[in-house]
DNA sequence: GTGAAAGCGCTAACAC
DNA sequence: GTGTTAGCGCTTTCAC
């Protein structure tokens, strides 16, 4: 039944709310008999508290917002049920709001400047476009913890992978194959974003630690991020006749559509192409070839912004914190390990802020 | 500024918090001075209505629950951006709350159960262990429409595809293709889903329509819904002189499984062998070769399922309305278009309670 | 160990 | 047009 309220259960039970309020909280004090008694009330209206009443009282909603820009992502949606599961497991026990912001600036600004206050507890945002100047400012007091390697104000805690690090871990490993021209694939064709520029910097680190070119020619971008797209653009290029033989994609949906490309004009990958995907997404252990990829390592990303978030929720209130945690790099057919790096967790690089570990699998 | 109440306002206005509750709703009956002072009052303080008082006044929450097994699954997110969007279109603007059961009994369970009561106004299920008698105990009277083709109580709305109609309508298309030994891969090897079941019925339909064999070898399990767990029971099917032409396959995680498992063997798709999958997931065009691919409604099936709830949260008691939204074939190359129907939009076929039409993409 | 009563912030009669 | 006031359902001091 609906509608049954606390004070229902204390008439029916002769007893106060506030006894009532004692048993459906397991406090200690209260009587066995009286316990007892109570319960039976409880049961035999089908009482169940009222979220609602409970959170006004308590202040807390047990509430947090994920926002990110399309839950359609796959990154994304591991990201969801990474943190989904992580926020259930943390203090009271939290639930997920779902907010998309379609990578737009409007859709990120409309999530930071719900006209409502108090509904969440916190957000986790993972911003795209937003200054970090105009994310300091429209937070205002909400707890936030944002999530990905985006703008970030040094006032507000923020958790990422160390993405410079990680594509260069990434470019070594194909020059280490023996790769000689390895290309980018994946940025946008415009307003490139924070976490493009970023994988693009590690690229060209990587290559240049090996002495290898670096080539405008070989930076692939796309229209949109979609494997589609990566798909279209790979293949003009090839059409155009640029040559590579090694790839660092911006993440695994440009490496997908860049292995249609290469399928389409039968060139053989790993042997004409080695191929590295971002993200590690289920997809990549099973297309053909299966795909290398850059593994951020999301429990720990998850568990670590939740922590945050949740001292945030109790009143901390320093500086902003930033974390990085670590990443893999999981090896599959489209660029396999090194003969001598073959056994899984062989160690391929120790990088500033947390190590990468070439996984093969 | 948090902490701002709507009698902070009043009192710094020098009005009654009826004014500005009156302003802050737009109410017509406002003199625009009064609105104006209000406003500024409002401004200066950064007031921002709390969300939780307002809902415990009007008892509506502007939340409702998205539960099913696994947003990581494509089907999943897609729906859950599909929903999320339309819900913020429907009425005063619904927000989603993300709720996974793992495809369990007991997180089906969990999540229908929830010891607090008054959270959501209403809750959109997709179930797929549960009986339908224990979703119509369980749910007491939260507002509810269960999505998809699993159990469902005549108490409770449902919106669904029509499963066996989908199925015979793909299945038809391999055997129009002059396909003569047709296999369905990717149902559970143990715990047979409703969802298997149905596109299980429909395939044997087609193929009893075309006179073609209908053989349990020809029924390929897997151990989970995974395209991994596909690639090997395919794998597996092929290695032991399983032989087919063409494959209709329960969702488009167990189709890219099989893609993979034909291309290990340097099998030609879809010469040898034609592929088609479920759900149209956005992989599906850029697979090798892309993926043919039965396409539910998706739209419809949100727009009907939040009107449908929306009613019920209005307070419509009837009994349960089952309504069933229509469905496309997408032809791509793995089981491309007839000649004859080549023309995008051609129709393939007209099924019951919703047209199968074939596009080509 | 149990009860009474004052809020939490907002809405909506109803009165002015 | 604007103000007063009684809840919404729960928690929580503070007496008893």
């Amino acid at each position: 039944m609906a509608g049954v309220r606390l004070q229902d259960v204390a008439e029916h039970a002769g007893v106060s709310m506030k006894t009532v309020s004692n048993v459906v909280h397991s406090h200690p004090n209260v009587s066995a008999a009286m316990r007892e008694r109570v319960q039976r009330a409880i049961d035999e209206l089908g009482y169940r508290p009222n979220a609602i009443g409970r959170r006004l009282a308590t202040g807390r909603t047990g509430l947090i917002a994920l926002a990110f820009a399309d839950v359609r992502l796959p990154y994304f949606s591991e990201l969801a049920n990474v943190i989904s599961k992580a926020a259930a497991a943390t203090g009271p026990g939290y639930r997920l709001l779902l907010e998309e912001t379609e990578g737009t600036i409007e859709g990120e600004r409309a999530v930071l400047s719900a006209s409502e206050a108090g509904l969440v507890d916190g957000m986790l945002l993972q911003p795209s476009r937003m200054s970090s100047r105009e994310i300091a400012e429209r937070h205002g007091d909400l707890p936030m913890v944002l999530l990905g390697e985006g703008p970030a104000p040094l006032s507000v805690d923020r958790v990422m992978v160390d993405n410079v690090a990680a594509a260069t871990a990434a470019t070594e490993h194909l020059a280490a194959l023996g790769r000689e021209r390895v290309a980018f694939v994946g940025h946008e064709r415009s307003g490139m974003s924070s976490t493009s520029r970023q994988r693009i910097m590690g690229y060209q680190e990587g290559l240049e630690r090996h002495g290898l070119p670096v080539d405008h020619d070989l930076l692939i971008s796309t229209g949109a991020i979609t494997s589609q797209d990566a798909a279209i653009a790979v293949g003009a290029a090839l059409d155009r006749g640029v040559r590579f033989d090694g790839l660092v994609c911006r993440d695994d949906l440009a490496a997908i559509g860049a292995l249609r490309a290469l399928h389409e004009r039968d060139i053989s990958i790993p042997d004409d192409v080695a191929v590295i995907g971002w993200d590690n997404i289920a997809f990549a252990a099973t297309t053909f070839p299966s795909l290398s990829s850059v593994a951020p390592n999301t429990q720990a990303l998850a568990r670590v912004a939740l922590d945050m978030l949740a001292e945030r929720i109790a009143g901390f209130d320093g500086i902003g914190r930033h974390r990085v945690v670590d990443f893999d790099l999981v090896l599959r057919e489209s660029a396999p390990a090194l003969a001598s790096t073959d056994a899984p967790g062989g160690e391929l690089a120790s990088v500033h802020a947390g190590s990468a570990h070439a996984i093969s699998a």
